[in-house]
DNA sequence: TGACGAAATTGGAACGTTCCAATTATGAAG
DNA sequence: CTTCATAATTGGAACGTTCCAATTTCGTCA
């Protein structure tokens, strides 16, 4: 069954012109007769032929593959992210390349090295936690358009998306303390991650405008998961002063804050205020649906792509910072009445 | 920046040999010497040469990535399902072109010529709902191997890796009959599935083998979702008599249904039983955890990789259609003790 | 020293496309 | 019927690798 590869020049032959013409015929030139072409097509179609894109590649030196290399896809988050660039590249006709690297530098490097060799013209990298920028030098330098999304690394010299981290965070505080907070807690995350960092800064910077000093006691790291969440919220009960609210990592963190807070029959919204952050797609359904700090992952991703295409297109431009704004989304989870709220934040 | 592109003959070059043995060193011959296999790497590294897969595989045509289709990656059953392939595929030294259908057969179309169009080596594919075997016909008839996950599709003539559903969905009804539920509810999923389909003739089984006809009213078709969960649950509590339990179409939905429970007060798990099913990874850590039927989606997807990339190496092997055993998992969520429980049932 | 087999190296053709410069066909104007 | 411009078409080189067959180098043994 697996015949031989059909090319150009057997499409030549069979619609009686020479492969140049089948070669203009492919990419839609104009310069091209009506007729001639559909001779072509339909010799195209007859002899079920499959265009060679790594041959068209070799001679052109430009790709139409974008790599999309993420720190952790099952993390519904990174998911969306990836389907958002999947959506924007494909409309321009680019391909896309993806790959998971579960948080290890080491996966990244090889998946990096893969992509390279494989001739992606663009690279949208969401980089696994560690990452330095001495790490992307040698991608960099090659001059292949590189945009950091979600995580910057400071001095890698290309562009980044992320997300106001500090806005959102202070939003979500400030909506707390309106509703009568005073004991906040900060749970989950990884501490050693810029992203932390931003957001538990926006986190003390309203807890001191507000004249509320905050407690090293109520900021507690943990996995920025399901799981690290139910963990942050049992160690945070078992305080002295106990907090009544909190403003979590993630939304993953978010969802294991209720469940542990359920484990201990306390209900979130009613009896203990719950914020997350990221407003991944299950925020909205969940009981009680989840306030959180939307960073529409899907529409970063969206975002990103079309970054990245811009610099591909045009040749080689300055890297931007883009910082993407960012709104806190009011549902149940943090005690609001009824009505849904939203406030812009930056 | 964009330095001219290296090629072997400026490494053979550079190392004072010829381009024919800087090949030999990059595929790692045993034929070339440790000296000069020590000088032409030394001659890479100088360079910072880059292989070029494109213009080796236009010479072997034979092309070290394995396409990946899924039709719905927000679905955290399919992140899983790839990342399991991307494991396998990449320690065999293959690369992973993923891209997302959302279920639309037009885009599953584009994607898929696409990705013949880069000559990948292998295909696996989670069918988008509503493609039938005539839709892969150009694609199988090409000889390239296909692996169907998931969903099967009769006729097609390729290997396929489904889990065992009906089977799981016997056990897991069986398991709520001994616990004394008599009035069982199937919540969920899309009846023009054959998954449904399998899913649904396995709970009718069980209902059947107990003495307990099943009434049609208590089978509610929604979206696989979270939101179609909800629906799910609240249709059956308008029923006149209703359910105790319920056997959801996936652990979406069973979350969907827990959230709808507990909208009406009621506890999952202590006032309701819902049992799941796939297994995704919140289902160990929600509260009440998820009793499910486990498919394993990362391993599925190893399992696929390892299948496909079997026949890549042998020339044409028959297509095997795979029926993968599937477990009951018991957590809290259908009412039981505490102890876990594990039922292998295929 | 010469011969010989093994080990190491090499030049050139090939893969399927695109691009360039060159050629041929077409038609309008003189 | 020439001449020209324009529209279509074309052959061949090039892209960066691998593979084959051929060649060179080397060590060993007679």
């Amino acid at each position: 069954m697996a015949r031989e590869r059909v090319t150009v020049v057997d499409i030549a032959r069979a619609a009686g012109v020479s492969k140049s013409t089948v070669s203009l015929v492919l990419q839609g030139s104009p310069l091209v007769n009506e007729v001639t072409r559909a001779k072509v097509n339909a010799a195209i179609r007859d002899l079920g032929y499959v265009y060679n894109r790594g041959a068209a590649n070799l001679r052109q030196a430009k790709s139409k593959i974008i790599g999309i290399v993420v720190n952790d896809l099952t993390n519904s988050f990174f998911a969306e992210l990836a389907v958002g660039v999947d959506s924007v590249v494909q409309s321009a006709g680019f391909v896309q390349f993806l790959a998971n690297t579960g948080e290890k530098s080491e996966r990244q490097r090889e998946v990096i090295a893969s992509m390279r060799e494989h001739g992606v013209s663009g690279l949208i990298i969401s980089p696994a936690r560690g990452t330095v920028a001495a790490d992307l030098a040698p991608l960099v330098e090659s001059g292949i358009p590189v945009v950091l999304v979600v995580r910057d690394i400071t001095g890698a010299g290309v562009s980044s998306l992320t997300s106001d981290n500090q806005a959102g965070a202070v939003a979500a505080v400030r909506h707390l303390i309106e509703r009568g907070h005073r004991r906040i807690a900060f749970l989950g995350g990884f501490p050693d991650t810029a992203v932390f960092q931003a957001r538990m800064c926006g986190y003390r910077d309203a807890l001191d405008e507000a004249g509320l000093g905050s407690a090293d006691e109520l900021v507690i790291g943990s996995a920025p998961s399901r799981a690290g969440g139910v963990a942050a919220i049992e160690q945070a009960m078992m305080l002295k002063e106990r907090p009544t609210a909190a403003l979590c990592f993630n939304d993953a963190v978010a969802f294991g804050v209720c469940d542990g807070l359920r484990a201990r029959r306390l209900e979130p919204g009613a009896d203990f205020a719950v914020i997350g952050f990221d407003d991944v797609i299950e925020a909205k359904t969940a009981v009680p649906a989840l306030t959180t700090v939307s960073v529409d992952p899907q529409g970063m991703g969206e975002r990103a792509a079309e970054l990245l295409l811009k610099q591909i297109n045009i040749g080689r431009p300055e890297p931007e910072a883009i910082i993407s704004p960012v709104r806190l989304v009011v549902r149940q989870s943090c005690g609001a009445a009824t009505g849904r709220r939203v406030k812009e934040v930056s």
